[in-house]
DNA sequence: TTGGAAAGTCAACAAGGCTGCCCTATCAGG
DNA sequence: CCTGATAGGGCAGCCTTGTTGACTTTCCAA
């Protein structure tokens, strides 16, 4: 045992990895790793005239079919107008559906048509593939500390969020 | 012992984590986490007409001064008009200095001014704060496992670079 | 019946990606 | 000493996706 290891050990589990250089290296480590996330599905849809919105967009309505542009609005935390200009290419196109809201009609609800769904799975597929190899290559222990420390890097609300998120899908 | 914990045993380390509904909460886990990872800096920047850009360049030439353009934009992983227009402004703001290269005269050498050094820190200051808050939190088990998971989706090129970058600052 | 919330629309703007083309300075090999 | 390749910069123009602000329509609920 030597150099970084030793003094690592020396310190105690408490102070360890919170060095700026341990500190700096999990940021750059999330710059890469994000962009390599979102590479796969990037590739798709440049091909298609679509972007990451899109993707993030079909995402959420099929994890939780019918809600609400609001609900939408607040997960994917971006503003009416930026969300709605996608939210109009993808219905224009057939691949959501907005239909009037059920308890309140000034509401649309969202549902991703066949072909919505066809598209959302591509796509997802992509992105499982990766994050299924490198889950399989660090193995579970790795899998249970990455989901840990992802989520202790939340803001509250969001992590609230993320965690209510768990028991859907609920009934709209 | 229910529920899905009992599953998980069940089935073995193998298998574990790997349905399509925990990679999904993986995806949706960096989305969120990612989210939050640039926000703290992003804050700051608009405060002063930047971007999260000129942030990434802040970062890397403060972490390897006197690298090249081209190194920086092969990092970086963006084209060289991307680059430029960001690079430029932070040459006119006096936050970086550009040196004609020692070894050869064609290649620029990128530094931080004091001026772009205290940025810097500013920065990633804040995104440290956060990195910090989430290892403490979820304590250094899960950081390995969190820094394993990352390298893991990375692209091999892009590993190659950023294990690379574990021994530097180089010599220029 | 009326106030206000939800949704949508329009206009305008900015950051930061991209491509393509052109230019200069410089280096290295023949 | 040329000549081709390389490093960098600049210009024009494009796209996506984010922003703000103002405005309308729809429709629920008090």
């Amino acid at each position: 045992m030597q150099g970084k290891a030793r003094v690592q050990a020396m310190m105690g589990e408490d102070l360890l990895f919170l060095t700026d250089d341990q500190l700096r290296r999990g940021i750059e480590a999330m710059f890469f790793a994000y962009r390599a996330f979102t590479a796969d599905p990037d590739m798709i849809l440049t091909d298609m005239d679509y972007g990451r919105a899109h993707h993030r967009a079909l995402h959420f309505v099929n994890r939780d079919p019918g809600l609400t542009v609001t609900a939408l609005l607040a997960v994917l935390g971006v503003t009416k107008q930026s969300l709605n200009r996608v939210l109009r290419t993808l219905i224009d196109d057939g691949l959501v559906e907005s239909r009037v809201g059920r308890r309140d009609r000034r509401e649309r609800q969202l549902f991703l048509t066949p072909k919505g769904t066809a598209l959302e799975r591509r796509l997802s597929e992509a992105q499982r593939a990766r994050m299924r190899a490198a889950y399989r290559n660090a193995g579970p222990q790795a899998v249970a500390g990455f989901r840990q420390v992802l989520e202790a890097m939340m803001d509250p609300e969001t992590r609230a969020q993320y965690q209510a998120m768990k028991d859907l899908p609920e009934d709209h």
